[in-house]
RNA sequence: GCCCGCAUAGCUCAGUGGUAGAGCGCGUUCUUGGUAAGAACGAGGUCAGCAGUUCAACUCUGCUUGUGGGCUCCA
């Protein structure tokens, strides 16, 4: 790339120039549009975190195909070195210059009357704009068109149908070159592609989208993980229950699910006159055993945690591998305590979640808390000792955190904790919600020390999220490489000849023996050969059994990292393995 | 649910209006090997499904299903 003076402001932060050069970018791409589809018409074109976008409302739609020669004529644009020319304009001019494009009257009816507007000119396409360009159409240093998708206008479903075009663009071709990396690296990590290299799962046509089947090594990752779960739930003072799939209709009435959930639950069943439907939720069942006793303000708090399979029925277009799915297992738990003792549980709860998060491997987070919308259920005081209860636990723990004002469920204040990945984006596993709709709905009650029926605070948690999700998020974290306690595969023991086989299950077995799971590959191959496909399985330790250590009585062991680590005698083996697999617990 | 794209062997993908190909994987045989692919041969496909156009459809058109990128939604 030639090299010039781009001019831009010495002081200008790295962010405010992307932003500039983005926003430009759309501008030209804005204009070359309008040019090749003349009958286009303009809706919004902003610069985002990543890149930029603009909106058209086109008669034919454009496709993937089009960007090339879309970008073409940008690149001809960019040529020009075309001044961005601010101008300003009064209300009735602006309104006149665009009295063809509904969508900008639309944007210019919000903006305030006693507020300038002003529009950004290169050429002779001039577009509403509030700015800040760059100066010239020539300072676009690196660009590059991504994709076309559909959106609607200001993001709701009732306005029409816009066609986006994504693309981005940088300040030097190195960094554009870097993105694009970091993107295909992101693609490398998809755990929808890691799933079928590494066998974990599948779903298939004939079984109904949003629907998992669990191979061998996917279930052997699951139940590593909800074994891990159940541990440390006991440890942290939780009962664990097991509640069934299906549920009367009843139960959903006085649940309320039937008035406002409906559309995301399958289809009611019919069994001797009675209605029943699959469960979306947990939270009936768990009140169902709380409610199964007489509870005193001694028995408090009570933790029923259980990891719940719910299905819901989710649009067909949000499903997305084992992110979004429509058959679920929830690590679920409901609190049921006193005023009192919330701020410990709240406390409680976060522990468990970091420790949990740690363990895992994640090391950032993002909290959000949101508080009580407009449209609400339960006492205004209770809203506010939750809300405060919230807010304190997490100031106490010296976490940073955004509050999403009116963000909350209408039934109660929650937290949400965004984990950062290994490529540093954000997923929502982990919330924590209070609910004061269902308590009153099933009538829960406590006797209190005054003898008198007080209702309990009820607190929603899931931490991991779903199995589903945060297996999905796990596998995209490790792009495939789990350490070693988690790996469905520990340990590929490799005979290099058949008659090492014998003493290959003697090793397999004693490791087994100490809980590792292990595999032998017997098939006629080579040793190389069977070191690759251990390698492409991401298993942690190859053992190399031969001649040389049969006769020592040694085993060799090879990471997946590419170390040959050297013939070691079982023990030493042994202990090397432990020590790695208990690393993080 | 909405917009656009895609659907060919178990997987990854070529391909043509005249009833199909590669690599990997799988099977058989030979090879028993020292830290990321030994060799030969072979099996395997109603070209997602259903209609339509055509002398002829895997190829063109429509619908359905699934899936991908987004939007919306996410108690």
């Amino acid at each position: 790339m030639e090299e010039k003076s781009l001019g831009f402001l010495e002081n200008d932060s790295i962010e405010n120039l992307r932003e500039k050069i983005r926003h430009s970018t759309a501008h030209i791409m804005a204009d070359v549009v309008t040019k090749i589809y003349p009958k286009t018409k303009l809706a919004i074109g902003p610069p985002t975190k990543d890149g930029f976008y603009y909106d058209f409302y086109v008669e034919d739609p454009i496709t993937e195909d089009d960007l090339e020669k879309i970008e073409a004529s940008m690149k001809k644009v960019m040529k020009q070195d075309l001044k961005f020319e601010y101008k300003e304009y009064s209300r009735s001019e602006i309104l006149d210059m665009n009295k063809n494009e509904p969508f900008k009257l639309d944007v210019i009816k919000d903006i305030p009357e006693n507020v300038p507007v002003s529009t950004y000119k290169h050429g002779d396409f001039e577009d509403l704009c509030g700015g800040p360009h760059v100066e010239s159409t020539g300072m676009i240093p690196a660009f590059k068109l991504l994709s076309v998708a559909g959106a609607y206008w200001r993001g709701n479903e009732d306005q029409p149908m816009l066609q986006r075009i994504y693309g981005t663009a940088f300040e030097s071709q190195e960094a554009l070159d870097e993105h694009i990396t970091k993107i295909e690296e992101a693609n490398k990590r998809d755990h929808r592609n890691l799933a079928k290299q590494l066998d974990l799962f599948s779903y298939q046509d004939e079984l109904g989208p949003g629907l998992i089947v669990w191979h061998p090594r996917g279930s052997k990752l699951r139940s590593t993980i909800e074994d891990f779960w159940k541990k440390e739930h006991i440890k942290y003072d939780y009962d664990l229950i097991y509640t069934p799939h299906i549920g009367k209709s009843t139960l959903w009435e006085i649940s309320g699910h039937l008035d406002f959930y409906k559309e995301n639950m399958y289809p009611v069943m019919d069994m001797d006159g009675q209605e029943y439907y699959l469960k979306p939720m947990n939270c009936p069942f768990h009140i169902m055993y709380y409610r199964n006793d007489i509870r005193s303000y001694r028995d408090l708090p009570i933790r029923i945690g259980e990891l719940g399979s719910v299905y819901r029925n989710e649009r067909a277009g949000v499903l997305h591998g084992l992110m979004r799915v429509r058959g679920m297992t929830q690590d679920d738990a409901h609190i049921f305590c006193r005023p009192d003792q919330i701020e410990n549980e709240i406390n409680k709860v976060l522990d468990l979640t970091f420790h949990l998060m740690k363990t895992f491997g994640f090391e950032k987070y993002e909290v959000m808390l949101s508080t009580k919308p407009d449209k609400s259920v339960g006492d205004i005081s209770r809203w506010h000792i939750a809300t405060e209860s919230l807010k304190k636990t997490i100031v106490s723990r010296g976490l940073s955190y955004e509050i999403d004002e009116g963000g909350g469920a209408f039934y109660g204040p929650k937290i949400d904790i965004n984990i950062e990945d290994a490529i540093g984006r954000l997923w929502q596993c982990t919330t924590v919600q209070f609910d004061f709709n269902l308590p009153e709905r099933f009538g829960l009650n406590y006797i209190g020390e005054d003898g008198k029926m007080h209702q309990p605070y009820m607190i929603h948690r899931a931490l991991l999220g779903s199995m589903e999700r945060f297996i999905g998020v796990l596998t995209e974290h490790y792009g495939g490489a789990f350490p070693l306690w988690l790996s469905p595969v520990q340990v590929m023991v490799i005979p290099i000849a058949d008659r090492h086989i014998e003493y290959s299950n003697t090793i397999a077995r004693k490791l087994f023996d100490f809980d590792f799971r292990v595999e032998i590959d017997t098939r006629k191959e080579r040793m190389n050969a069977k070191i690759r496909s251990a390698q492409m399985s991401k298993i942690p330790f190859m053992l190399i059994i031969g001649d040389k250590e049969e006769s020592t009585n040694t085993i060799s062991i090879r990471h997946r990292g590419g170390e040959n680590l050297g013939a070691m005698p079982f023990d030493d083996l042994l202990n090397k393995l432990q020590s790695d697999r208990d690393l993080l617990k």
